[in-house]
DNA sequence: CGGTAAGTTGAATCTAGTCAAGAAACGTGG
DNA sequence: CCACGTTTCTTGACTAGATTCAACTTACCG
């Protein structure tokens, strides 16, 4: 494990004092498992070991990229709390946006199979991530093989969530991105206990246009008509939903989406709804800690 | 084992003869896990192992659905001949297309997280696929443990497919769309040893425009376009790809696109992939979990 | 051979992009 | 605190490109 460790991540990866429970807030501390599976909305067994591992953090500072495209792999990152955006820059310059990474999100996934990352992640303000070193997962899962079972089912979520958006991308029109993206972000923010009608975007037009495939002056326009037609009310980056059953009803005029796009907020979703992939997580019964397959075979 | 198996899945998972090297053909074989590591053009190190493993395998009809949205998740599939097209259907009848897996290529993979497959999986010719019960991988997982790191390499690998798409729908128009996707084709057809400047498209021009989020009528135009322009030569669903060059030319007129648009992950595996020619652990012996990742980082 | 599904092509329409100007917010330094 | 420049956002007029509607051709399958 010392080996592979990089100057950079701090890794402290081990076993803590059994007193330190609470989460620490300042760079270089430790997170415990236990926090990382909240942050994660997974539900995780194994009380007696969670108390025992943490992970290292690191504090991101608005503007700074976390991950370059191109870079080796070496590590996963968690988002614990801040924003961020992971961009494709095409050297010619212009960006494009992949998504906003937001707390209990996932980043560099995209590097596992090349070895190395396909995508950037910036910071939008200052932000705090959770390093998984894959120098250290090895021993983390040998510690305790139901983590794998998590991290299975990160991806699976982190792929779900890209389909959806390449749906978006495919199927609707500017308004509709808009009206999804806003209902994306009211959801994500819901469940993280911030008001799901009222919150303040962390990133510009061109971004947001940037991600839904849109020119900024479109999304402009898009939140302007959303805005005279009552249904929300813009002002500069804040965003009230005033009416989000209008808003679901911008994006699918007949009743169309496939139930997941637009995360309804606690919804009970129906058996095959793709679900947020962030809010409605299913509490897992407590299973002793086995092998990881065997863990969601039991589901 | 034997307990959460489907009715058609038909597991025989297990440890077969040692003289049955070679896969055979017919519904309800067996597959080797070395045939299955050739499938997914990742290397493999434990061959004592491998020679004793074995996967069901399942025919497909034309038009016939293996996955269904909403169907509780319950093994990843494989595809080992044949292409399939995955799809969200919105109740109001219409499809949006995500994806058409083809040889190598992983389905059913968006199920893990929420329990529930999100999409469609429906077989476009006969094709044959390989069935990977979740019920089974605990077990496979415990006898090599470094198959999971191919499992995360192929997850990880559908991402950065997806993030492409993204990409793709996000920033080009009709033509370049149209031009990518060939490019694409041309690409994977030629990884598994076709032809890459001659095929059949197993895709209508709906299917197709779905995928690229255009209507048939304007991916008909793109193709004749390219066609008219001498870069392509199209009749109905056989392609000929006369100049790679400028097709490349129509998705990045200023040289622009970020690495690997086309690309499909197969080929020549960037640098840095999972080699690790040594692990020639006897798998009788449990081997703790966390090779995988361990496997990662040697890389 | 006839019927159906798939593909091509044309003309009109409409959506989003482009170009351009101006307004509002933000940060910095006086 | 205010003046200033910069960035971000909004809005309008015009254009390019994709969709729509529709006719027609071609392949496919009994």
């Amino acid at each position: 494990m010392t080996a592979a460790m990089s100057h950079y991540d701090a890794l402290d990866f081990g076993t803590i004092d059994q007193g330190t429970t609470s989460a620490p807030d300042h760079e270089g501390a430790n997170l415990s498992v236990r926090e990382l599976t909240r942050l994660l909305h997974i539900d995780y067994p194994d009380e007696a070991w969670l108390a025992r591992t943490a992970f290292a953090l690191r504090r991101v500072r608005e503007g700074e990229a976390l991950i370059r495209a191109g870079d080796k792999f070496h590590s996963l990152y968690i988002v614990r709390s801040g924003c961020f955006k992971t961009v494709y820059t095409d050297f010619s310059g212009s960006e494009q946006v992949l998504g906003f990474p937001m707390c209990g999100d996932l980043m560099g996934a995209d590097g596992i199979d090349g070895g190395h990352y396909s995508s950037t992640a910036v910071s939008l303000d200052t932000s705090e991530v959770v390093i998984v070193p894959l120098a250290s997962l090895a021993r983390l899962v040998s510690e305790c093989p139901s983590l794998e079972a998590l991290l299975y089912r990160v991806l699976s979520r982190e792929l779900v969530r890209v389909q959806n958006m390449a749906w978006t991308l495919g199927t609707l029109g500017a308004e509709g991105r808009v009206a999804a993206f806003l209902l994306s972000m009211s959801a994500r923010l819901g469940a993280l206990g911030y008001s799901r009608c009222s919150f303040n975007l962390r990133m510009t037009r061109q971004e947001i246009g940037s991600y839904l495939g849109l020119k900024l002056e479109t999304v402009s326009r898009a939140l302007s008509a959303l805005n005279t037609a009552g249904i929300i009310q813009v002002h500069q980056r804040s965003i009230d939903i005033v009416d989000a059953a209008a808003l679901r009803g911008v994006i699918d005029p007949a009743a169309g989406a496939p139930e997941g796009i637009v995360p309804h907020p606690g919804s009970a979703a129906a058996p095959g709804g793709v679900k947020d992939g962030r809010c409605a997580r299913k509490p897992r019964s407590q299973v002793p800690p086995g092998r990881a397959w065997r863990e969601l075979a039991a589901a």
